[in-house]
DNA sequence: CCACGTACATGAGCAGCTTTCATAATCATG
DNA sequence: CATGATTATGAAAGCTGCTCATGTACGTGG
């Protein structure tokens, strides 16, 4: 039996239209059209799916069971093409955002608040891809922006630039490193590091600092979430380097100090990836313009 | 856009084996042709439902939300030509069934109850079919059986007889009718007279005695359970003629009496209409079985 | 780096399904 | 019983969708 979405319209248009002939005009087709095709589904049924004791045709048994599928299938096949439609006109489409810089979460919620607001046809998600590489799921459409630092782009991705920002040395006013004005390397060597749980090149004090100096901290520890790093910095646990937007917070407190990374101001560049012929889209283009202007009133406001 | 369901095999295909080579076998068909049908169908969707830049083609993000909608829709494709399948088997199927007879309930319900274990695939239904005229509803295929008292059989409908009864007058024990050995058309003269609120035509004490007399009893009231008609003779209210399968838990009470009508004792039989093509099929003869043998059973028990 | 294998695309040709046209059969009604 | 409405049927045209043959792109191992 080898049933296709064209019986089920037959099916409902002659259930709707009262008869074969008016369906065959709701359909555009002859009525002689519709009649071979309803001999030729009942044969591939194997049982007569209309009444013909009465004139105008009506729903056997099993044809109301074919209705009955009509009716919950077809609705769902219109709302797809009504999808795709809005998809075309750019109206929709997906956002899943991939980060790899566990501090952004800090800016990106707020962005993606006002982005929801604007774009609510727009299905939003966020995947913590510390798990995977993220930039080859970029390639697969597995999602569809990665938010990373500076990086050599693959073919096929662009990277939108969006802000930059200073890795920022931060510690507990206990701490002997709280008289100096900038810090370098060599003042991590009698220090507790705490960081994200991710590897060293993903992480600003390696790539920009303690990797090319050479230099390893007395110890490293972990923690997911920046505030546990935060509390652990407060309580002279550690010490820690964090962009300075996730700063503001900690400023006001007289429990910690912020230093830059000296001697000369280490800046970094934030990116969203995206696939190249994405970078245009309407909605995305407006994700770009909010994560480019948000972030840096949440830096002023530190 | 016209999408097909051909198409959403292809897409959940596709995903399956992981590769439009691989899927083209699963379809049967040539690494050609499908490769045809995607280009038509994302000219259609008007954009790219595949990510060819990898090698084994994936699925884009609008080629997910076409999966998303295939993994809804062709599970019901399939439940449904299962059903057809058990349909043309003869092990499943519909037993709508309006009873022109109120009192028939009685013996209904246990019969459909051990239909209903014998058969749980059949789906059972019962119109209580006096708003409207069951025998035409027979052809046009609202119901699957009828229910009724002798007549004469529409072309293309089976009256099937089931059993026979026989109407019996019930009253008060207090009633002065009490005494006769039967009871006849003049004796309804001083009575009130209770039926059930369905035409004359189809109540046996007017068509089997009174019309042919042209006795009108003193007065005639209403009720539509069978109970409460009981109710009321017992408390002498009035008299009724019922169905002797009804009388089984009057017989054994004192405040009650049954009487044949007479002269001659009036004998019916119960029919269940079906249309012809029907009258063989499994589950209909069941039903048939059992509705020939159960009501006796309750008649034998009164 | 080249040769080869794998995976998908493309074009031509053809078979078969679908539609149309013309007409017949059937049914309901006045 | 004639008439109009509704569905069925058969033949022929047309088009869709398939296969075959071949091309292109990509990756891989010698």
């Amino acid at each position: 039996m080898y049933v296709e979405l064209k019986h089920l319209r037959t099916i409902r248009a002659i259930q709707q239209a009262g008869g074969l002939a008016r369906a065959a005009e709701m359909l555009n087709m002859t009525q002689s059209a519709l009649s071979h095709q309803v001999a030729g589904l009942e044969d591939q049924a194997g049982m007569e799916l209309f009444v013909r004791r009465s004139k105008p045709m009506r729903l056997s048994a099993a044809g109301q069971r074919m209705l009955r599928a009509a009716d919950r299938i077809l609705p769902e096949i219109d709302a797809m093409e009504e999808e795709f439609r809005a998809l075309r006109s750019g109206k929709t489409g997906r956002l899943h955002i991939a980060i790899e810089c566990h501090a952004c979460f800090d800016w990106l919620f707020p962005v993606l608040e006002l982005f929801r607001h604007a774009w609510p046809e727009v299905d939003v998600d966020i995947r913590a891809g510390l798990a995977f590489e993220a930039l080859p799921a970029l390639n697969r459409e597995e999602v569809d922006l990665v938010i990373s630092s500076d990086r050599i782009p693959p073919p096929g991705i662009i990277f939108n630039p969006l802000f930059d920002y200073h890795p920022t040395f931060v510690a507990s006013a206990q701490n002997p490193l709280a008289a100096r004005p900038f810090i370098t390397a060599e003042d991590f060597r009698d220090q507790v590091l705490i960081t994200y749980p991710v590897s060293r090149d993903k992480l600003d004090v390696f790539t920009e600092l303690l990797t090319a100096a050479k230099v390893e901290p007395r110890a490293q520890r972990t923690a997911e979430l920046t505030a546990v790093i935060l509390m652990l910095v407060g309580s002279n646990r550690g010490v820690a380097v964090l962009p300075d937007w996730v700063m503001r917070e900690v400023k006001s407190s007289a429990d910690y100090v912020t230093r830059p990374l000296g001697p000369q101001v280490v800046t970094k560049r934030m990116y969203a990836a995206t696939r190249e012929e994405d970078a245009t889209r309407p909605f995305i283009a407006h994700f770009l313009r909010l994560a480019r202007s948000e972030p840096v009133k949440l830096q002023r406001g530190a």
